[in-house]
DNA sequence: GTTAGGG
DNA sequence: CCCTAAC
């Protein structure tokens, strides 16, 4: 059994979902409507004698429950799977172990899952000890390892039921152990200046190590994140704006401008201008033949007029936004905004620009989660898995938020302190534990652009361990 | 299609 | 938040 940290090395991680959903779902069908309505995870620990010795005969050790089966491949998931549902008292137990592995991509799951339980990892909790803090969603099997190798009694309880967690059916179930786990996520932010309390990729002499370094050596995922992580990534070349040099015309230089203009009150994502333009840039043979050109320049004139009218409107939803969200706590429904949205939108003739949309600290707490476990630039990684619900931030939001973030805590350059005090106060505080954390996190992981002082910083960091922060701002 | 960076 | 170049 202790040769399924191989698993992560011989499956692709996307084959790995694909093949355990389906699995999932076949297995789904066979199950039964658990007989009690407790359905707790340590029904499934508690075999009665005869089938513990039928679940022996299966050779399977009984805390396997098929997910952590060495070879991966689908029949012995399959049959590991069945015998152990024959055999168990509760299968729902199973089904909920089985589930939540095995569905990752589950939008609400996972939501759930980041907001309450991303932090299980980090928080030296006797009761929740998950030897190495794996990282709950992306190392699932890692942790059935985990549990199968090291958890016993009470330990293992506590486990499961952090392990169940991320299954839709147990946290309905069980809302209480969702607010245990806000607490713990709380007192993570709270207290991380508290060098005990750091994020498992940081070993305390401040030494870097992958967020999803698996327990053994064998673990070739984790140098594979580490390099592809950690690298120091040189700054890309840039050449100037192909639209400064292409468009060397008055005319275009007009049209321009006016584009500019308008598009700063436009939204035209569906059938704008600048979409025709630059789609008529890439893809020639998309164009129209003769009155392309008439057509974009026409098309731009009544947009001008909307300018207004958007400004007005652009206040409104925002603040409509923020409340819903405050009011949700951070787990948006994004139904409603989104409803919200396009009803703006169509109010508005369905060209209005993006408004701008406050980033609450919870989304940005999100941000700051998906940076720690996914590393820098793993934008829409972060996007599909943290904010696959909140279908207004794309990965290029969260990069730039990114980028503000290292701005407001004075990890980039181009941000004098007493601008952003004045800006922190009076605009859009940001908590102090979120800066701290956005300053722990750019130590790690190096924002490419500022690559070479970061070494030096992260040097410094290490040759004096007193400091929690390598790259402290003077105050 | 994704990301970095200038705006 | 948008745009564009680079990848």
């Amino acid at each position: 059994m202790m040769q399924g940290f191989s698993i992560g090395e011989k499956v692709e991680e996307e084959s790995f979902y694909h093949s355990l959903e389906e699995e999932a779902i076949d297995v789904d069908c066979l199950l039964v409507e658990p007989r009690s309505d407790q359905v707790s995870a340590s029904g499934a620990w508690c075999y009665e004698e005869d089938n513990l010795r039928k679940c022996k005969k299966t050779e399977n050790a009984p805390y396997n429950l098929g997910v952590t089966n060495p070879n991966i491949n689908m029949e012995g998931v399959d049959t590991t799977c069945l015998n152990a549902l024959d055999v168990l008292p509760h299968e729902v137990g199973a089904g909920n172990v089985l589930t939540a592995n095995s569905s990752p991509c589950n939008d609400y799951l996972l939501d759930i899952g980041f907001d309450h339980g991303a932090f299980i990892g980090y928080v030296s909790n006797e009761g929740l000890h998950v030897r190495n803090s794996q990282f709950p969603i992306e190392g699932s099997y890692g942790i059935q390892n985990t549990l199968a190798e090291n958890i016993s009694g009470i330990e293992c309880q506590n486990y499961m039921l952090s392990n169940c967690i991320f299954g839709t059916s147990t946290y309905s179930s069980e809302p209480k152990s969702l607010d245990r786990f806000e607490d713990f996520s709380n007192s993570f932010i709270d207290q991380e200046n508290n060098q005990d309390i750091l994020p498992p990729h940081v070993s305390q002499n401040g030494l870097k190590v992958s967020p999803f370094r698996l327990d053994g050596p064998t673990s070739t995922r984790s140098v594979q994140d580490h390099h592809d992580v950690g690298a120091i990534t040189n700054k890309r070349s840039r050449k100037p704006t192909k639209r400064y040099i292409d468009e060397s015309s008055l005319l275009s230089l007009e049209n321009s401008k006016k584009r500019r203009e308008a598009s700063s009150g436009t939204k035209v994502k569906p059938s704008g201008i600048r979409r025709v333009k630059s789609q008529n840039e890439v893809k020639p043979k998309e164009k129209m033949p003769s009155f392309d050109i008439s057509f974009d320049k026409a098309i731009q004139v009544p947009f001008i007029s909307h300018v207004p009218t958007e400004c007005q409107k652009s206040i409104s939803p925002a603040k409509v936004e923020n409340e819903i969200e405050s009011n949700s706590s951070g787990h948006e429904d994004d139904s409603e905004t989104t409803m919200i949205r396009s009803k703006m939108r169509s109010e508005t003739n369905g060209n209005q620009r993006k408004h701008h949309r406050v980033w609450s600290v919870s989304e940005v707490k999100k941000l700051l989660d998906g940076v720690a476990h996914f590393g820098v630039g793993k934008w829409t990684h972060i996007k599909k898995l943290l904010f696959s619900s909140s279908v207004h931030r794309t990965p290029v939001d969260l990069k730039d938020k990114w980028r503000n973030l290292l701005k407001a805590s004075h990890v980039l350059k181009g941000s004098r302190i007493e601008d952003d005090h004045k800006r922190n106060q009076s605009w859009r505080p940001l908590p102090k534990s979120v800066l701290c954390r956005v300053r722990e996190l750019a130590s790690i992981y190096a924002y490419p652009r500022e690559s070479p002082s970061k070494i030096s910083k992260l040097a410094q960091h290490i040759s004096s361990p007193g400091r929690v922060n390598g790259n402290k701002v003077p105050a």
